[in-house]
DNA sequence: AATATTAGTGTACAAGTGTTGACTGAATCA
DNA sequence: TGATTCAGTCAACACTTGTACACTAATATT
């Protein structure tokens, strides 16, 4: 038998997954009505309220949870990982398959990012802070960045994480038309980064 | 006195400025509605299908239109510029101030590039080949760039046009906040840009 | 001058929208 | 056990939505 408590948090999740579901769909979040949202997670319209006051505040909610799923990923990744000589090619994997396996939240993301509220835009960039500064103390202990200053390695850490980010359309778009374009992704984004990588190396102020 | 074929097309304008006008003030494109599109234009809804039969085919028009405007922009650059050391910088600010002056374009770019329907969105994808294109002829002439194999330089160039679109969204709003933002902006872009050239530079297949 | 074309108008309709307020019944607490 | 809380229901509201159809009047064509 469920609590109320949780019974509450599997509505609300479902309420969550249907809005992320339609957007996964091809619908664009900013579009999607709050009925719509209850009619998929099976819930009447005005239910809706004991949950989020709004479809922004449910947004808002959504990104937080893939914040927490994409730190708890990191976290595992940079345990098992070991920080070894291809770096880029592993990371890049281990995020195409979490995009491909999460593309519901990746399509939302990537929709409200540039056109979402602008509280929802401001949440998604602080998102991005907070990777670039996970990257960046990551990025210290790597030999080929001992001289670079630190203000410069945050440069190079937005860069990076901006540049992948911006990239996640394209593959979410291009998987759906050729299941093989994964691959090439992968090899287009490898070298694009290497080049970043390379021109970091150099790098001086 | 106008001919009826020159007022059509004021309409149309008129149409097609109404919804950057709406985007630009904080909707969505894909949550605007025809009535009100029609509405901001001073024309009643069913006119609306005189000139466009969807607010998708409206969209595809202003993509086609900021395409023409920003070759245009490409030209007149590449004349006057001339290639010299500070290519980078000129580029950059030239381009800052026209993504000022055309806001609502590029809200509206920024937005449909992810949120669009497939077709906006890949209409937009063929704008960034293009433009990855002429920019590719043009640093082929540079005397950094005589190493680098075709293919290679195909990849910096969509680099540093996806980069710099990419940053859009942010120069946006980050104006509206503080305007002084601009030249935060184009510092950061230009080191940014500077540390992929350099990679470039380097770069061996 | 008579005719045909067509951009823009006006009316109408069925369907969907967010939000309100009063309600029900089961889980929780005293 | 009895009282309370509250997630979810139901009905109703005022409004907006896209689109069909018949119409008008000014322009273009013959």
């Amino acid at each position: 038998m469920l609590s109320r408590e949780e019974k509450k948090r599997q509505t609300r999740k479902s309420l969550m997954d249907a809005a992320l579901g339609l957007v996964g769909n091809g619908d664009n979040f900013s579009s999607i009505s709050l009925r719509e949202v209850a009619k998929n997670a099976g819930v009447v319209p005005t239910s809706f309220y004991r949950h989020f006051t709004d479809m922004e505040e449910l947004g808002l909610n959504v990104v937080d949870d893939l914040g927490m799923l994409l730190r708890k990923l990191m976290r595992n990744t940079r345990q098992s990982g070991g920080y070894a000589e291809s770096l880029t090619r592993s990371s890049i994997e281990v995020y195409t398959d979490f995009v491909c396996q999460h593309r519901n939240y990746f399509y939302f993301m990537c929709q409200c990012r540039t056109g979402g509220t602008l509280a929802l835009r401001s949440a998604i960039r602080n998102e991005f802070k907070y990777f670039a500064n996970e990257l960046a103390s990551d990025i210290r202990a790597l030999p080929v960045m001992t001289e670079i200053d630190s203000q410069d390695l945050d440069m190079v850490s937005q860069l990076l994480v901006e540049f992948v980010f911006e990239s996640t359309i394209d593959l979410l778009d291009l998987v759906d038309t050729s299941p093989t374009y994964q691959k090439e992704f992968i090899e287009q984004m490898v070298k694009k980064l290497r080049l970043i990588w390379l021109g970091a190396g150099k790098w001086r102020s």
